[in-house]
DNA sequence: CCAAAAGTGTTAAGTGTACACCCATGC
DNA sequence: GCATGGGTGTACACTTAACACTTTTGG
């Protein structure tokens, strides 16, 4: 049946993530994981001059959600972020930042993954596990995560039926919160648009100038001017121009740039911009 | 006994919050706070040109800490964050807003409130509930809070010696990481002053453009130029000047002002400045 | 009258914004 | 050659930063 194979899924993904065989020695969620925190990360990419996101569809619903899991009992709350987002995407080495944390008691209630689960057989010990686990109240840590687009290799994972890449401005409903996170996300990624130099982590190592200038547009919604941009940009000295164009494309080659490692480290950490 | 005492305090401090008498029915704490997650609040004041934190002296320790408290298995982490400041300091409507999420599993090993209590007498059931409560990790969520100096009586509360407010630059030594709380909810002040108007919140109703703008220095840790400062304060609005003068100081009387609520509140919503 | 704090205006430098022309490429 | 996108410079407006004198008050 395919509910049961889906509690046995469960179990199997988030023991693993417990280091351990789920038939060799099955434990309890609550004694591998910290109870009541879960954490929830919004991937974001870039490619074709558009911002996205990285959903999963979840298997058993019809419902897209955020890549997200648990934290482990001796698990720094960072680190528990960066494994899930290995676990689900493969990914490594990305930035990862945590930006808020959703507290509502409710949360969980409406339009619910429990619930969900609620409707759902319960025949074994695993499933009966899984449901009471997952009808608890899970308060969430919000992080986001920077990535290059190419480096995703969508696959699915084990608890979902499809891992897809969707446009910001056009994502099918989440289950949960998980909108109000998205929206969290991206409120805080334009906030810091100004005094971090985002980039690095969307582009591929060489871009061209009116690429990021896309980023940014994207980013902030609306456009902006060619020449002012480029001032801007070298003016910060986070890019350097590399010797070679991108050939090839249509129209006058455009100069590639990349970003200069030192300089963008210390505009990390001291800003951009200062006021005052 | 003292360490019995203290234990019966905490207790009962503790099942208060859950509108429960610990004489008549004792319940675990964790059934009635949500496992593993606490909140700790930052609490600015601003008294003689000093910014201060509200600071306890804990029971049973030479050590001070932040005010803190767990979270009710069904409210709501901002209400449980209020919930707490209104507990430990009697404040209630004040500017409360999280900062930051700890969430190093080493948090409450060392310099540790944990440590601390094994120490002492555990003689019965309380104290061994007390004990294998703190005994456990917490993730922690940093709230801060900006008060009026005045509006606070720094009365003791059930689980602390003392309640002071210690300054900025000079206060003790704090138990767990509660420094690095400090600190980072510090840096998010510094951060969002360019952005939000501080002030309301930290200032009495009526205040002197001198007393606003030792407020910001205070902050930034750095002088402005007098006239530069006020120039730039009218202009965003958020102020209007009072007929009256402050009279009785000596020297030159400054001219009063107050906080335009309507204007401050949608300066708060847009951010006095934006860039791009 | 003197010291200390408060009030105010002007100017130069820097930054942001708007805008127009030339160049390279594919069709 | 023309449409499209890429590369660059200049002028104006606005914001920021630097700065000095006058007023009030208590002693």
């Amino acid at each position: 049946m395919i509910n049961k194979r889906f509690y046995h899924a469960i179990i199997y993904f988030l023991c693993n993530s417990m280091n351990t065989n789920r038939n060799a020695n099955f434990l309890k969620l609550s004694e591998g994981f910290l109870p009541a925190l879960s954490v929830d990360i919004v991937i974001f990419g870039f490619h074709q001059n558009e911002l996205k996101i990285l959903l999963l569809e979840l298997n058993g619903h019809e419902n897209w959600g955020l890549p997200g899991g648990f934290v482990l009992q001796e698990e720094h709350l960072h680190d528990a972020a960066k494994r899930v987002l290995k676990e689900r995407t493969g990914l490594t080495d990305i930035f990862l930042e945590q930006f808020y944390i959703f507290g509502d008691p409710d949360r969980n209630q409406s339009n619910n993954r429990a619930a969900q689960l609620e409707k759902q057989i319960v025949d074994d010990a695993y499933a009966k596990e899984v449901r009471e686990w997952f009808l608890k109240r899970f308060v969430t840590v919000g992080f986001y995560a920077l990535v290059e687009y190419t480096m995703v290799d969508p696959k699915q994972d084990f608890l979902s039926l499809k891992c897809e890449w969707c446009d910001i401005n056009a994502f099918p409903s989440l289950v949960l919160d998980h909108r109000e996170i998205v929206e969290k996300a991206l409120q805080t990624l334009r906030q810091n648009i100004n005094f971090q130099p985002i980039g690095i982590n969307l582009l591929p190592k060489e871009f061209t100038m009116p690429e990021l200038q896309h980023l940014y547009e994207t980013i902030l919604g609306r456009a902006l001017d060619r020449r002012n941009f480029q001032k801007r940009i070298l003016a910060y000295n986070i890019v350097s121009r590399l010797p070679q164009k991108r050939t090839g494309g249509a129209y006058k080659a455009p100069y590639l740039y990349a970003f200069n490692e030192a300089t963008y480290q210390q505009a990390l950490q001291n800003g951009l911009k200062n006021t005052w």
